[in-house]
DNA sequence: ATCAATAATAATAATCATTACTGATTTACA
DNA sequence: TGTAAATCAGTAATGATTATTATTATTGAT
């Protein structure tokens, strides 16, 4: 793995940020550092980082992947009023993890838990 | 909400299995019995099933959306060597839940709990 | 410092899943 | 039965992601 300029903006950007942004946001913004920055190379680190266990993917609801540059244990929740994703500290997941194992006689390596609801702001915004 | 023997047999059929098909899947077994089904038939229906809440979609790290005719509150483990994803109840994901609601003053309506992992039979055959 | 090997890049084309559109058919029910 | 509305099949369009290719940048060794 060889050092390069992109993707160090592009870990850069996304450890700046707890918005939890796609691959089209991260391109955006760094086009403004790198104007012929391709969607391609966002694309390309975003699963080398990942793969490295630098950054992490968000699945949710919507059909587009998300990204979080923070890799502690933590866990999401998707408004459906305004999209956006917030993080949230959940304890007691390792016994569920636990319980899965067993229940299914596996080898459980992780989990991801999303919540979804309405947030504090688009629900006093109506 | 009209009656259609498309989608009465796109929901018996979803409900024959607990092998959380995709769409695709479900479209080429209906070909079976109509042969001229439309690949957006089976789109529009199980959105439309999904909305009613007779069925559930279900979201995994692969790029390719996973229904389950079952809507009982239960939980999914998904193999990383098989790709086949599994049933598993736990319990105490309600108090997860509201441990969520209060954190972020949010108002949680549901979450998704997924495992991920190596099944037992693929563990077996290596 | 220069050089060759190779990883990374920009640009673009291709793919894959899903959604939208259209005009014909089917269902519900007055 | 007739009519309005929902659903259909067929097909085109979209949107996100991945693959290709020729060029450029990084690396480690001379």
């Amino acid at each position: 793995m060889k050092y390069s300029k992109q993707r160090e903006a592009l870990l850069t950007l996304l450890r700046s940020t707890h918005s939890h942004p796609s691959a089209d946001w991260l391109y955006e913004n760094l086009r403004k550092e790198f104007p012929n920055i391709s969607l391609g190379t966002v694309y390309r680190n975003l699963a080398v980082l990942a793969d490295s266990g630098e950054i992490m993917k968000i699945q949710t609801s919507s059909n587009k992947e998300h990204f979080d540059g923070f890799i502690d244990k933590h866990h999401h929740f998707v408004c459906r009023g305004c999209d956006k994703i917030f993080d949230v500290s959940i304890d007691g997941i390792e016994k569920a993890e636990k319980q899965a194992a067993e229940k299914l006689d596996a080898d459980v390596e992780g989990s991801s838990l999303v919540f979804y609801g309405i947030c504090k702001e688009c629900s006093q915004n109506n």
